[in-house]
Order: C-alpha cells, then sequence, then structure tokens
RNA sequence: GGUGAGGUGGGUGAGUGGCUGAAACCAACAGUUUGCUAAACUGUCGUACUGGGCAACUGGUACCGAGGGUUCGAAUCCCUCCCUCACCGCCA
C-alpha cells in the first residue's frame, strides 16, 4: 500500500513511476488525492463539532456536580442538537477513508525509474550471465525422466496420494533435497540471517500485511474451516513478525531466513511449463528477508542480489540475472531481480529466486515503522525478500546438468550433506 | 471438545459512568554525581489522523482486543464476535 503523505508532497513522482507498469491510468492518484483532500475537510469540521461536544459535556458534569439541574438540562438540549450533526459528518468521514484505503489497497508498487519499462517477460533485461555450461553426453535425459528411472522421484505416486503437482521424492532424492536446504540454511545464517521455523498457516492479516491479500486470494490454499492461509512463501510469515511494531532505527537492518514449504494453487497454468519439477503445487524453499532503513535499502538489494548469486556460482550452475521490467514486477515490489539457471537437457531457463525490494508497500500495510532516533519521529521501513533458493528448479537443474552415464553427480558442496557424491 | 478466568501504554498492573490518554512500579532514554561499574537523584517517556507555523513549537480529534448499543458523557454499563491463559478430555 503506497504511503499518503508521501503521494501529497511527490504526486508527480507517482504518477512518472506508476506510469511505467502497462496501461496504467495514473489518474487515480489524482482521484485518491482528491478524496483525500474532500475527507481532511470533513475531517476538520467534524473535530471542531466534538470538541464543541466534549466542551458541552464537561459543563454537564460540572453543574450536576454543584447540583444546577436545569441549567444542565438546557446545555443537554444543545449536546442533542450537535450530535445529530456530528452523526452525519462522521458517517461521511467513515465512507470516505474506507473508500481511500480500498483505493491504496488496489494500487501497486511504484517501480523504481531506474526499472526497464516494459509489457512482459520478453522485455526484462539480463544484468549478468555466469556459470559452466554443461556438456551432456548423447542420450541425456530430462529430469523427469532421470528422476523416475533413477527412482528418486516418485510423480506418480505423489499424484496417487494427493494430486498433480505434488512429487513424491524417495530416497536419495529426499536426501538431496535435504542436503540443499541445510547448506542454503548454513550459508544464511553465516551472513548473519537469523534462522526461523515460522508457521505454515497464516491468518488473514498477514497475508494482507504482505500483499497476498486482497491481490492473490485465488493462488493461495485457503483453510475455510479455520480460515486460514497455508503459507505460499516463507516471506509471509518472516516479514509479519514485524507487523504492528515500532522498532529501533539502531536494530536495522533486521535479516532472516526460514525454510518452509510452499503452496500454491497456479490456478490457470496448465501444459507445457509443468512438467517434472517445473511448477508444483507444493515445494520447498529458503527464503531470506530483510527489514532495513529506507536510506539503505538499494544498497541491500545489492547485497542480496550478490548473496543469491554466490549460491548459484558454488552450486556450479549456469545462471543469468534478470532485472524484471515494470511489467514483470509484481504488485509489492519496486525492483526485482530473478534468477534463471538453465537446465542443459530441456534446454530451458528455470527461475529459482526472486529478489525484491519492497520498500514501504509492504511496511504501510503492516504497520511496521522505526523511531528515528535523530527526531524521535517514526518513519516506515522499507522491507526486502528473496528466494535462496527455491528447491525443485535447483534439483532439475543439478539432475540435468550433472548427469553422467554412470548417473548424477553431487555438486561439492552437498556432499558433506548427502553422504554420497553419485546417484545411481 | 468441556469448564473457568481474562484481554488497559515496551512490561507488570491500578482503574466500575464525568476531575482518566489513563495511577504506581519496572524497563528505556537524557542529565547530575562518579577513577570505572554500580547506586542515588532529576527529567523525558503511547499511537494514528488533523489544524496553525519555514521551523522550534503549539492546538484539536480518535484509540484501553474488534464491532455495535445505552448516555449529554463510556476503559468503566449492555449485546455480538475474536483472541489469550488455566484446568479437564483427546492426541503427536
Amino acid at each position: 500500500m503506497l504511503d499518503l503523505p508521501f503521494l501529497r508532497q511527490h504526486a508527480d513522482e507517482a504518477k512518472k513511476r506508476l506510469a511505467k507498469r502497462p496501461g496504467y491510468d495514473t489518474s487515480v492518484i489524482d482521484e485518491l488525492l482528491a478524496a483525500d483532500d474532500e475527507r481532511r475537510q470533513i475531517q476538520t469540521q467534524l473535530d471542531a463539532l466534538l470538541s464543541e461536544q466534549n466542551i458541552l459535556s464537561k459543563e454537564i458534569g460540572k453543574l450536576y456536580g454543584q447540583g444546577k439541574k436545569e441549567e444542565a438540562d438546557a446545555i443537554k438540549e444543545k449536546s442533542l442538537e450537535l450530535k445529530a450533526q456530528t452523526g452525519e459528518l462522521q458517517k461521511l468521514h467513515d465512507e470516505a477513508s474506507d473508500s481511500i484505503r480500498s483505493m491504496l489497497l488496489l494500487i501497486p508498487n511504484l517501480p523504481q525509474l531506474r526499472v526497464a519499462t516494459g509489457k512482459s517477460a520478453e522485455d526484462n533485461v539480463t544484468v549478468k550471465e555466469g556459470g559452466p555450461r554443461h556438456q551432456l553426453y548423447v542420450g541425456a535425459r530430462p529430469h523427469w525422466e532421470l528422476a523416475t528411472s533413477l527412482g528418486i522421484i516418485d510423480f506418480e505416486t505423489g499424484n496417487k496420494i494427493t494430486g498433480s503437482g505434488f512429487p513424491l521424492y524417495v530416497g536419495k532424492g529426499a536426501r538431496l533435497q535435504r542436503a540443499l536446504i541445510a547448506w542454503f540454511l548454513d550459508k544464511a545464517t553465516a551472513q548473519g540471517f537469523t534462522e526461523y521455523m515460522p508457521p505454515l498457516m497464516v491468518n488473514e492479516d498477514s497475508g494482507y500485511g504482505t500483499g497476498q491479500l486482497p491481490d492473490k486470494e485465488g493462488q493461495m490454499y485457503h483453510v475455510t474451516a479455520d480460515n486460514l492461509y497455508l503459507v505460499p512463501t516463507a516471506e509471509v510469515p518472516l516479514t509479519n513478525i514485524y507487523r504492528d511494531t515500532i522498532v529501533k532505527e539502531e536494530d536495522l537492518p533486521i535479516k532472516m531466513t526460514a525454510y518452509t514449504p510452499c503452496f500454491r494453487r497456479e490456478a490457470g497454468s496448465y501444459g507445457k511449463d509443468v512438467r517434472g519439477l517445473n511448477r508444483l503445487h507444493q515445494f520447498d524453499k529458503v527464503e531470506i528477508v530483510q527489514i532495513e532503513h529506507p536510506d539503505r535499502s538499494n544498497a541491500t538489494l545489492d547485497s542480496m542480489v550478490a548473496y543469491v548469486e554466490s549460491l548459484v556460482v558454488e552450486l556450479g550452475l549456469q545462471y543469468r540475472i534478470l532485472q524484471l521490467c515494470s511489467g514483470d514486477t509484481s504488485f509489492a515490489s519496486s525492483i526485482t531481480y530473478d534468477f534463471e539457471v538453465f537446465a542443459a537437457a530441456q534446454e530451458k531457463w528455470l527461475e529459482v529466486s526472486s529478489v525484491s525490494n519492497f520498500e514501504s508497500f509492504q511496511a504501510n500495510r503492516m504497520k511496521c515503522r522505526y523511531k528515528s532516533a535523530e527526531t524521535g519521529k517514526n518513519h516506515l521501513v522499507h522491507t526486502l525478500n528473496g528466494s535462496a533458493l527455491a528447491l525443485p528448479r535447483i534439483m532439475a537443474a543439478i539432475m540435468e546438468n550433472y548427469q553422467t552415464e554412470k548417473g548424477i553427480v553431487v555438486p561439492d558442496v552437498l556432499r558433506p550433506f548427502c553422504g554420497f557424491h553419485i546417484i545411481d
């Protein structure tokens, strides 16, 4: 949710940034500001009336105390008249506030000016490429065939137990998965991120806090009996730790990490991209989250990108880093970098991480502020997060890129966590 | 699931209709004292919206789990909902 005081002071900047989103009609900003103006006028009137009423009430109390009943009753009459007026204004004020809030909830975050303007994934900008291209032997297979023939992932049985998109990892497949999680968490904690194991279901308030609600209602699994949502990413429970809080300026940045399974309905995606591990309803992910000072959030974004890069480098995967264009930048984000690794057998780039600076967009929804040490005033924090990393596509890339005639060779860094060096 | 208790500022906790935006204590912060630490003393110490002023600052309104109601006036009375805690039952 955009910050209204910011919009008032920087309407032009806001419109310029918002206009980067394809097809977005920035006149909502003007409507919003007009509505805000009106609301403030109403409040001024309302406050004056309420103030008058409060004075009268106190007067009545005093008069009763002195036993001056008639005088008190006379003032009561007056107060009742006022009450009718305030009731009307109160209603107007509530309506105005509600409509402003619902307008605000629907406006996406402002892309940063440096974000490339564009419509779709086609317009994303590759900012870096790296890692070795893996040369495969003749007869190399895509990961879903490999995984099935090696018996490390049983898609059929996952399908039987739950449905498609819920793979069953078996034996070394399960162990490799666990090794990745352990390695990612160790790396993150070594970088100063505090490890959490959060709840896997969140309430509505948390969903609104990080912006999944109301925008992506249909993407989350909803446990209606208890009105809870299965987490689509650890970002939601982690960031919401700081919902409704005021942190000390010197405590920033706050660095958190967690491994969680992630649940996504992926409604509306069928067909080509869903083979094997490419797109799942349940998958594992280690997430990193930072709550940061506004002045430093972009520098912190860079450090998070560098950190994620170090992971794919150590895994020896061919990768590229994209800066998403304005049209592909998600609702809540102001700037996003995606990491893709190359799956050599299916010859496809797979997205394994998305690192974003949300600026104050989530903080405003969550009411997470910091108290300025200098002025003592409260300001919204900035929030950032990134996958570090999403497991299935990393698994897919490892399987495809590291396959040999003898089996899948485990990348060096994972061997201490696996206890084996080849899957055959 | 059953029964009982309760939700007040960062924490403990007082407050049953007007003098309470809220006592007291603790924590925190600033200062005095001090060789350092500690202690003591003094002061500051909720949030949001909003008016005036360039600003320092200074007015107003709202908020005592949430939403309604009674009343001139509600933290306090009434209703609904949510949540927490304790004990019992069930269970990893």
